[in-house]
DNA sequence: AGCGGGATTCCACTCAGTGGAAGCCAGGCG
DNA sequence: CGCCTGGCTTCCACTGAGTGGAATCCCGCT
C-alpha cells in the first residue's frame, strides 16, 4: 500500500480497529464520520473500508445509513466452539437457579484478562449490573472472575496484577496481598462471593464449572442485592448448578 | 500489495475468504494447509494473515495447533442487534413449545437469500435435520424460509428464483409456478407446512414473528418426522408460539 | 435557492504486501 | 540415531493496491 500511517499500519489492523470500534459501550450503530474518529483512521480510508466490509457482510447498514455489526460476523461467532456448547448445556440449571431465586444468575469463561459473559438471565426487579452478554469485565472485582482466576493459574495471577487492576470501589482488591489468600480460600471453598466491589448495591455468589477432565473452564454466579445480607441458601443452589452443568459437560465428552 | 494476485484482489479480500472458510460445513477448527486451500490463497499469505488475525483475537489457536474462530468474533457478533433480541424474546415460547411437543423447535431470520437459524431446540428422539445455530439454508424447501420468502416481497422471490433454486429432494418446488400459488396461501393462511422437501422424513409447521410495526421480521417452525401425518394441534401450537414473541416484540418497542 | 454537515470519489504517489524458495521444526520410520 | 516427510514460518527484491487531502456529491433544513 501507501500513504502516510500514522499508527495503523497494514490493511488488517484497520480493518480491526474498524470492527472493535463497535465493541465499545452503548451505541451499536456508528454513523461513518463517528466510526473513523473511533478507530483513529481518516475519512475517506474508513469510507473505503467500511464499503468493502459491508459487501462482504461483516458489516450492515442501518435503515437510517448508519454502520453497524453484520449478520455474517453473528455467523462466524457461532463457530468458537465454547459460547454455544456451554450454552446449550448450561441453559436448563441457569433456568432452575433463576425460578428459585429470581436473581441475576450468569455464566462466564475466561477471555484474555476478562471475564466474559457468556449467558444470563435478568431479573426485573434485582439490582442493576454491568453483566451483559458478549461484554467483559475484570477478574478481580466479579464473582465468575474471581473464580476464573482462581484457577487460572500463577502465571495469569501475576499478569493481572502488573495490569494493574484498578479499585473501582472502595472495596475493590487490587494487590497481590489482598488477593492470593483470598483466592486461595476460593480453591478451598469451591466457591467466591463478592460484595460492593465492581458494582456499588451488588453481592454475588460464584461457582466452578469444569469439564470431564477437572480443568475449570466457565463460572456461574448470581448477582443480588447487598444491601441485605446473601441468603445463606444461594451458596448452595449456585454450587449445585455448577456441579450438575460439570457434570453435563463430562457425560457429554 | 504487491504480487501476482490470481482471484482475491486485495488483503481485505483475502482476510475475508480466510474467515469465510471457517463458516464450511464440519470442522470447527483448520490447520493451516487446509486453510490456504479452502481460502484458495498461497501458504505464506495465509500464514502471514492468519497470524495477524490471531493477534488480533478473530482466530484461535487450539491445543495442537490449528486455528479457529476466536472469542473476538463471538464478542463482535453479540453486537448485532437481532439475534440476541430475538433469541431473549423467543426463549421461553420455543421452551414451551418445545416442551408440550417434545419435536425440534427453532427461530430464524433472513439473510441475504437464506434463513439463519438464530436459536434451537433439539429433540434428541426426533428426526435428525440440517438446521443449527448460526447455520444458513435455502429459503424454498424449509418451512422458517417459505415463511420468510412469502413476506419478503417480490423482489425477494425474483431472486431466489434465478439463483436459481436447488431440486434437493423430488418433492422440492423449484418454479415460480409452483411457488407463487403456494406463497400466496402461506400469506393467505399465515402458515407453511413442508414435507420431504429439505430433509427426507422431515416435515414441518411455520409461522412468522411480526415486530410492532407488522412487518415480518423471523420465523418459527417445529420439524416432525413426515412418516406418520403432522399431530393437526402443532399448527395451532405454532401460531401460538409465534403469536406470544409478536405480541412480546410489540411491547419491547 | 442557498447553506452545512456528512459521505463518497479522485488522483498521483509510494510502501505494505507478495509468493516462490529456502529454512525450520517435530515426529515417524528404517 | 540419523534421515526423511509434511507442515509451518521466514526471507527478499519487486510492484500495484492502498493512501489521504481535496474536490465533489448528496442530503435535509431553512
Amino acid at each position: 500500500m501507501a500513504g502516510r500511517a500514522n499508527d495503523a499500519r497494514g490493511v488488517a489492523e484497520r480493518l480491526f480497529a474498524i470492527l472493535d470500534a463497535f465493541e465499545g459501550p452503548g451505541r451499536r450503530s456508528l454513523p461513518l464520520t463517528e466510526l473513523a474518529r473511533r478507530a483513529g483512521l481518516p475519512l475517506s480510508t474508513t469510507s473505503r473500508l467500511a464499503a468493502r466490509l459491508v459487501e462482504w457482510g461483516g458489516l450492515e447498514r442501518t435503515a437510517d445509513g448508519e454502520l453497524q455489526v453484520g449478520l455474517r460476523l453473528w455467523r462466524l461467532g457461532t463457530r468458537h466452539p465454547a459460547p454455544g456448547a456451554l450454552r446449550q448445556v448450561a441453559r436448563p440449571y441457569l433456568d432452575d437457579l433463576f425460578e428459585l431465586t429470581r436473581q441475576n444468575v450468569q455464566i462466564a469463561v475466561l477471555d484474555g484478562l476478562a471475564a466474559l459473559y457468556l449467558d444470563r438471565l435478568t431479573a426485573r426487579d434485582s439490582v442493576v449490573v454491568l453483566a451483559d452478554v458478549g461484554r467483559r469485565l475484570p477478574l478481580h472485582a466479579t464473582g465468575v472472575g474471581l473464580v476464573l482466576l482462581a484457577w487460572g493459574g500463577e502465571e495469569l495471577l501475576a499478569r493481572v496484577l502488573e495490569a494493574p487492576p484498578r479499585r473501582l470501589l472502595p472495596a475493590t482488591m487490587t494487590t497481590a496481598e489482598e488477593l492470593a489468600p483470598r483466592l486461595a480460600r476460593i480453591r478451598r471453598e469451591g466457591i467466591a462471593t463478592t460484595r460492593d466491589e465492581m458494582t456499588a448495591g451488588a453481592a454475588s455468589v460464584a461457582a466452578p464449572i469444569r469439564d470431564a477432565s477437572g480443568a475449570v473452564v466457565a463460572a456461574i454466579s448470581i448477582i443480588v442485592p447487598s444491601e441485605r445480607p446473601v441468603d445463606p441458601r444461594y451458596e448452595l443452589a449456585v454450587r449445585l448448578a455448577a456441579s450438575g452443568v460439570s457434570r453435563e459437560l463430562a457425560r457429554h465428552a
